[in-house]
DNA sequence: TCAGAAATGCTCAGAGTGAGTATAAGGAGG
DNA sequence: CCTCCTTATACTCACTCTGAGCATTTCTGA
């Protein structure tokens, strides 16, 4: 029984990679004019998986240096995509399998051989931005939101509804969760509001087309998504932001980073006091000018933060039995 | 560029299922005794992709029903596996992946057709199981760890190592994470103390063979211990529990499925403080007697409760800007 | 009837966190 | 050179969250 007769299905893999790095205020992610077909779409940079590749990690690595240039510091999986009806259709019957990849850049002025550019991720997602304030997209999104859950008939299903819309859009009083990245922009699929949803159907764009952030090629965006939102949580827990920062910055600097990939504002003087009571940065000893008010002590990042943040004395003792 | 010549890999992929479920203090692991070759290995529940499945997920479901017989309530994705040399070799140069899932089965005595087991997953994992104290395996393990760390020449190797041993083993004062799983089993691949590794190189048992846990087919530990490492980490911040619970149950029961997951043991009422403030839960009204001291309430799940959770007035104001 | 095991209730000291006040020190403009 | 604006830093305060225990209550079994 667990010996298929021989339905297996022919596959290609493609590693795909989300390339991020911090440019003054602005996530950027790495795109690639589309290879065939609309122009006007924008791509992950990918390949397919080959035989010289030992490893998915390698294979992916490889593809980007040939592709960027970039040098990709940190690297982690994110997701294996494989819905038949969201994956483009290769024509001989073979399913394409993805294979999503988060990568950190320190960014620079990376030599990139090809066309590649660099694009603000927001660009893709302005309902993600409340730097600001509540991105004024939300007002306009709201509307059909709401009518989808109104839509189901009253009870479990329209229940359940509610719960979902609320949970990634923050709405009836429950608060705007940063890391529900990917949920919204599922839910935005599902309801046709996004771009890619109405390709297979061959669709016209709906009313609320305007809303929608910019498209991308394939299931990119959702790729894309799913690694904001894999980023915005990791931040959190783990010193992963320092993978994007210069080797030394200001208290500022890595809050405007943090603040950049989070999509919201922070405290000023509780951001600093966490960063320095975890002792996650130390001071160079040098005075960093003109930063638009009184000079700021420049920092740098202290890779033996880790261990010791562990030690005994300091945080977690046992282990906590939340739930 | 984007167009690979053709060295395009021909792959089979692999939907592997980790099912979860608790009975008693066993967290417990379904596994199959091995189609093939050695009898003595059992092997996770899998299955090719095939044409029929839409999705991935649906994939791994209908293998687990026509394997198992087993209800599958919560599916997540792990990790997609596809290390060339880690992988058993299919021989006609096709390259298997292996897609992970963990999936938790309020257990029961599901229907299981064929001759799936349960496993208790510690029988796998002798040092995960901390409930009792320190797991003596680890006072032996310690010994090839440190000597590992000796033998890299002192200077940034060395304190790479020492680093690395002691994050994952909570060695010199560092304290023991129970969600460092993945990187516990991955560690003592690379000794080669875990069966697995010495089986590409024919090697001979090492002297520390009895140290190792029961090993599993192909990769499969690996995948275990990716889903351990996972839920642990879930159970922290997610009601996954729950999942995994039968419909009513006590506060100690509830604890005890916590600790049994996490491989540690809890403070009591401070659990209990913890999740009756979260609103987790309510009373049933019942009362459960023969627990072996004063009769307990009956609890049950209260699902509304994730979404007041949020709600204004109770936790996270704005985003916490940890790092 | 007493000891043991659970179930519950509560208290306390510390660490952690959200907000805000108060100062210090550059730069731009007049 | 003085003033205002902006950023950098220091601290304070009120709460909340958490780890540890102490104290009681209520069954079961010997």
């Amino acid at each position: 029984m667990s010996q298929a007769p021989t339905q297996e299905q022919a596959v290609v893999v493609d590693l795909t990679a989300v390339i991020v790095s911090i440019a003054g205020d602005q996530p950027r992610v790495l795109v690639r004019p589309r290879a065939g077909g609309d122009k006007a779409l924008e791509a992950l940079p990918s390949g397919p998986l080959e035989l010289r590749h030992r490893t998915l990690e390698a294979g992916l690595r490889s593809w980007v240096t040939a592709q960027t240039g970039a040098s990709l510091g940190y690297v982690e999986q994110l997701y294996t995509f494989g819905d038949q009806d969201r994956t483009p259709d290769h024509g001989d019957g073979r399913r394409v399998l993805s294979i999503g990849y988060l990568a950190l850049s320190r960014a620079g002025a990376a030599s990139m051989p090809d066309e590649s550019v660099w694009r603000d991720w927001y660009r893709h997602f302005p309902w993600e931005d409340w730097r600001r304030g509540r991105p004024e997209v939300l007002q306009s999104l709201e509307k059909p939101i709401r009518r989808w859950v109104a839509a189901a008939k009253a009870g479990t299903e329209r229940t359940a509804r509610k719960e979902r819309a609320s949970l990634a859009f923050g709405l009836d009083g429950t608060a705007w969760s940063d890391d529900r990245v990917l949920e919204r922009y599922e839910l935005l699929y599902e309801l046709g509001i996004v771009a890619e949803a109405r390709r297979k159907s061959r669709e016209a764009p709906s009313a609320e087309a305007k809303l929608d952030g910019q498209p991308m090629a394939a299931d990119h965006r959702r790729i894309l998504a799913t690694a904001i939102a894999r980023l915005r949580g990791k931040i959190k827990y783990r010193p992963v932001v320092f993978e994007l920062m210069p080797p030394t910055f200001t208290f500022l600097q890595l809050q405007r980073a943090v603040e950049t990939l989070a999509g919201v504002r922070l405290h000023k003087q509780n951001f600093r006091r966490l960063v320095a009571q975890q002792g996650l940065v130390e001071e160079t000893g040098a005075i960093v000018a003109g930063t638009g008010g009184r000079p700021a002590r420049e920092l740098r990042y202290r890779q033996e933060a880790i261990l010791e943040r562990q030690a005994p004395g300091l945080r977690l003792r046992a282990v906590r039995g939340t739930e």
